[in-house]
DNA sequence: CGCACAACCTATCAAGCTAGTAGGAATAAC
DNA sequence: GTTATTCCTACTAGCTTGATAGGTTGTGCG
């Protein structure tokens, strides 16, 4: 039961940038985006940088930049270049889950030695264990398939009360 | 989420063990164990060598030794030297869960960027995802520490009915 | 057109897991 | 005591993941 760095990052960029800048812009107005006077605003919501998203969160830019290629194509980010360039949700924070970005990264969402859980090939008296991991995806399956990134989002704004916790 | 081939080779050879010997030996009676008539009987039941148990599930002999002795240090296996040497369950198969057997080889149930889920230190908008993590981690507890190795075992025999599910 | 900026792509390096090999240590049988 | 068998413990190669550096392509502006 491990969960890749690389899963991680993804999450925690595509929340920084659900939220739009660096990431405790909550309070501080601020500036928002010059959005060039000429018409075209981005289909999604605002862009943000790369570079802001790397250093909000303290994933490695380089690192980053990989992993926001997979999420642009699954779907899940729009990006645009040039110097006002940046990223955007494909899609609002309340229609993307977090299962959504960990299948984007990661291929399925639970692999046993590398492979899918349906396909495990046991045999023997191991028969059982099919079941076993079929048991776990579906009950991680529920979790990650029912919060979105605006449940997360909200729930980081207040002091942590109700986490969607399933059993305990 | 991902399982690593250590903890599912670890699953089998304590399946394995638990079965008693090769793995499909519930039809095919053929002989037991010389057992030599000294008297000391194993205290956790029958010895199984560990050749068995990699040629029974198909693992590399050398690489299954050093799970072994994970499980044996853990308290799950008992080990003799020897001629007729082998391993043992240390306690009944009804008393060792899969959550067990996970721990002794993997450390923590559920790591995030190979820390466990509980110290994840995240900041601003991505806050909320502590409590994804620690949601998984509780529904995946659920699963694995109400299942045991008596439970995998008689599943096994049977076309595969009742499989622990929790939500699907 | 030329320049600056940022997304995009490819090659390179370090670290941990997987897998295999060789030798040492303990136990039972002869 | 000797020998055979087995557990036990290093040490040594591939391989995947994490992390990095440099170069390319598209975009806006002067």
């Amino acid at each position: 039961m491990y969960v890749s760095a690389r899963s991680d990052y993804a999450l925690r960029a595509m929340l920084a940038v659900a939220a739009g800048t660096t990431g405790d812009a909550a309070t501080t107005g601020g500036d928002r985006k010059p959005a060039g006077a000429d018409g075209h605003p981005p289909p999604g919501g605002e862009l943000v940088k790369a570079a802001a998203l790397a250093e909000a969160q303290e994933i490695p830019l380089s690192f980053l930049q990989g992993i926001l290629v997979d999420l642009r194509r699954a779907g899940l980010l729009l990006s645009h270049r040039g110097t006002e360039g940046g990223y955007a949700l494909a899609r609002p924070a309340e229609e993307i889950t977090v299962g959504d970005v960990l299948r984007a990264v990661g291929g399925s969402l639970t692999t046993v030695r590398g492979l899918p859980a349906e396909r495990a090939g046991y045999q023997g008296v191991a028969t059982g264990l099919r079941d076993v991991w079929l048991a776990v995806h579906g009950a991680i399956a529920l979790v990650v398939d029912q919060t979105t990134l605006a449940d997360l989002l909200s729930a980081g704004q207040r002091p942590t009360a109700d986490a969607p916790l399933a059993g305990t």
